[in-house]
DNA sequence: CTTGATTTTGTATCAAGTCTAAATTCATAA
DNA sequence: TTATGAATTTAGACTTGATACAAAATCAAG
C-alpha cells in the first residue's frame, strides 16, 4: 500500500510523546520522554522520527530565538507568544489571518505557503512581578 | 560620559559592514567582510560587537528556521518573506500591525514587546521555473 | 604617567543537529 | 517458511553555530 504512513515502533512513541506532552518540547525532552516507554531508541532515531512525522503532517515544528527547534503537540495552524522574562511559550490563533496573507502575496508577488508569527512580551504573571520593583 | 555608546574600531567595522550589506548577513558572512578591512579581528569579537550593538539598538537580527542567526542592515521594525526554494529572505513592512498587535495583547493579557513575521513560500521567480514542470 | 576598567584575542568548549556504516527490522513473495 | 531486498535503527563520529575563558591589549580618568 503505497503513499500510506509508516508508523514504526519509535515514530509512534514519540508521537505518543508529543500528545501527551502538556508544553512544546525540545528534541531532548521528546528523547528523554521516548527512553521512558522504549529505552534504547538512539538520539539520532528520535531526530529521524521527527523528521518522517514532520513530512507526513503529523507534527509541527518551529524555532524562537537561537534556542532548540520546540516540537509542537498541535497540527493545526496556530501561532505562538513568548514572555521574554520566563521563557513561558503559548499557542495562539490569530483570527484574520488570511486576509492579511493574500494582502502579503499581492503586494510582493511571493506565493505564501505558512506563516509564521511569534509575539513577544511580557506574559500576565510577569507584568505583575514587574510592578513591585518599576 | 555615561550611557554613551562606545565605538571601537572593530565595533565600527561591523557597523559598516552591515550598513553596507546588499542583503541579511550570518555572522560568519560579517566576519569574512570585517577581516577585509580589520584583518587579525577575532571571531568572537564580531560575536561580541554583533551583540553590542543589538544591545544599544544599532543593529537588528532574527532567526529563521534552525539556521544561523541573520543580522540586519534596517534597523526599523519590519518583517520577512523567504523562498523555501532558493533560500531569498527578503524585507517587507506589514501595514496595521499594530492594530494586531493591540488585539493580540487584549486576547491574551500579554504586554507585547515585538512581533516576528515570517512568511515562507515561493518568490516570483521561482514560481515560473515551476510552471515549466508543473 | 598610573591605575583600573573595558575590550580584544586566541583558544577551548558547548549544544544542536547531521551523517555514516553496520546491524536490525520489516514487507513481500517464491 | 524461507529468501530477498528495502527501510529503519543504532552507535558514534562529525559539523556548525555559538559561547566561555584567561591573558594581552586598549582605553579613559585622574
Ligand atoms: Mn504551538
Ligand atoms: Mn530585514
Ligand atoms: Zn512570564
Ligand atoms: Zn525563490
Amino acid at each position: 500500500m503505497p503513499g500510506g504512513i509508516q508508523l514504526t515502533r519509535q515514530r509512534e512513541a514519540v508521537l505518543m510523546v508529543l500528545k501527551e506532552a502538556e508544553k512544546h518540547l525540545t528534541a531532548q525532552e521528546v528523547y528523554d520522554r521516548v527512553r521512558q516507554r522504549l529505552p534504547g531508541t538512539a538520539y539520532g532515531t528520535v531526530y529521524n522520527a521527527l523528521a518522517y512525522l514532520q513530512s507526513v503532517g503529523l507534527v509541527q515544528a518551529f524555532n524562537i530565538g537561537n534556542g532548540p527547534a520546540l516540537y509542537d503537540r498541535r497540527i493545526d495552524r496556530h501561532d505562538h507568544l513568548r514572555c521574554l522574562q520566563c521563557g513561558e511559550v503559548i499557542d495562539y490563533s490569530l483570527s484574520g489571518l488570511d486576509q492579511v496573507v493574500e494582502r502579503v502575496a499581492r503586494e510582493t508577488g511571493y506565493q505564501i505557503n505558512r506563516a509564521r508569527l511569534l509575539f513577544e512580551g511580557l506574559c500576565p504573571k510577569c507584568q505583575k512581578s514587574k510592578e513591585v520593583r518599576p
